[in-house]
DNA sequence: AATCTCCTTCAGGGAGACTTAAGGTTGCAA
DNA sequence: TTGCAACCTTAAGTCTCCCTGAAGGAGATT
């Protein structure tokens, strides 16, 4: 049983592409070429979507917000560098996930197969861990009841990590998903808010370890 | 038993060298020196395959094509031409990764080295063998159980060899993999790291054996 | 037995991480 | 538009972790 991905891409030399390595990697594959087409696909037919935002006719953010709310199916965004903004909207209207171009064959594949291997954890869903509860959808974190505000970075290193929970999450990975994808992952910014979002968890900010060398792991609650 | 590496490649001071590094490596290596030779060779035969698109005889593209048809062996493409043109349709029609000429022999190996190495973490992100569970992913490694605080270098180590359980692993292979790419393998580092990493895993610390001249393997469980 | 290769401990040093403070940027309100 | 407040980023100083080379001893190989 493949999984059944659909691709909303316009570009056809990249389009090819895709299809090709995701077909040979035992993929079902749909591929819609035309923005206002990828509104007559029902997305619950599908395991996951790849959506390029860079779309001439429907903005690729609208079809986003359609499919979001007629479908739980997982969507992977692809946008191009220098556009910070529209990959921060597409995150808060839902996206799962997101590619920079240019990239890979094989980084699209591995974050497509990390996506269906992952339980779904969409916005709107809430993680609680030990005294945290994070609310993805509202974007809002209780420590023990105790509401604590974040400021949106903050709250998307938090959410980053308890994702996967004990997981190490790269640097590289952080900065790319929170800060500029098209930023070395270099420099103290991220050091400098994790330091913040520790002291504002107070205790439960302890479980926020440094894997040195990697980047930072929440570790799991009583260890 | 060590990766089988097929190079099709008629250059022969390219392709000696490359042979060179790559067994000093611990790889065995198959070198077709004839682009109709190759089509005579079954890649399922091997691991992984370096092919030089730039073949009098067929046209390396050709050759591509068909043993992407016969096997899902990786292919490694070799080209002088930085023209995208190639490398599209070289990618199109499946080549994993695209290496340009010239090239230093650490950015193959490193390539080739990364290819291997990716089959294993799509194939499940998650090692069990024994007492040991090995994370790729999270890097995460827990002992019955128990989780097992490794540091950066520690953690490649153990997972360079459980990814191919009961195989030697050379020294220079690991020196390459996990400490500086160019360094030479003499120096008693490894040695410490091993030291600790064995210790850590107590019983289980066992289990990583000495391959006396050659390098460490991690044995099979119960054996 | 001689001679390699490997194991382990130890201390030094360097790379990476933490924190504070200050400057810059963004977004909101008047 | 201007001003303000919240927030992000950079810089700098300090600290911590852990990598690494040295050295003596143990084990393997001849």
């Amino acid at each position: 049983m493949s999984s059944r991905i659909l691709l909303v891409e316009d570009d056809k030399n990249l389009g090819d592409q895709i299809v090709t390595h995701l077909k040979n990697d035992g993929f079902e594959v749909t591929w819609i070429q035309d923005g206002h087409a990828a509104l007559d696909v029902d997305p619950k037919q599908h395991d996951l979507v790849v959506l390029d935002l860079m779309l001439p006719g429907a903005h690729g953010l609208d079809i986003l917000k359609i499919y979001r709310e007629t479908a739980e199916t997982p969507v992977l965004v692809l946008s191009a560098r220098n556009e910070t903004s529209t990959k921060v909207r597409a995150l808060a209207l839902g996206a799962d996930d997101y590619v920079t171009k240019p990239f890979w064959p094989e980084e699209l594949l591995a974050r497509i197969q990390a996506r269906l291997r992952r339980p779904l954890l969409h916005a709107g869903d809430v993680i609680e861990t030990g005294a945290l509860r994070i609310d993805l959808g509202a974007r809002v974190v209780e420590n023990a009841g105790q509401r604590v505000d974040l400021t949106r970075i903050e709250f998307d290193l938090l959410a980053a990590l308890a994702q996967r929970i004990g997981a190490a999450i790269t640097r590289q990975a952080l900065v790319d998903r929170v800060l500029d994808p098209d930023r070395e992952g270099t420099g103290r910014t991220l050091d400098v808010h994790f330091s913040r979002v520790r002291k504002k968890l107070g205790t439960e900010g302890a479980r926020i370890a440094t894997v040195w060398g990697v980047g930072y792991r929440l570790l799991p609650p009583g260890a």
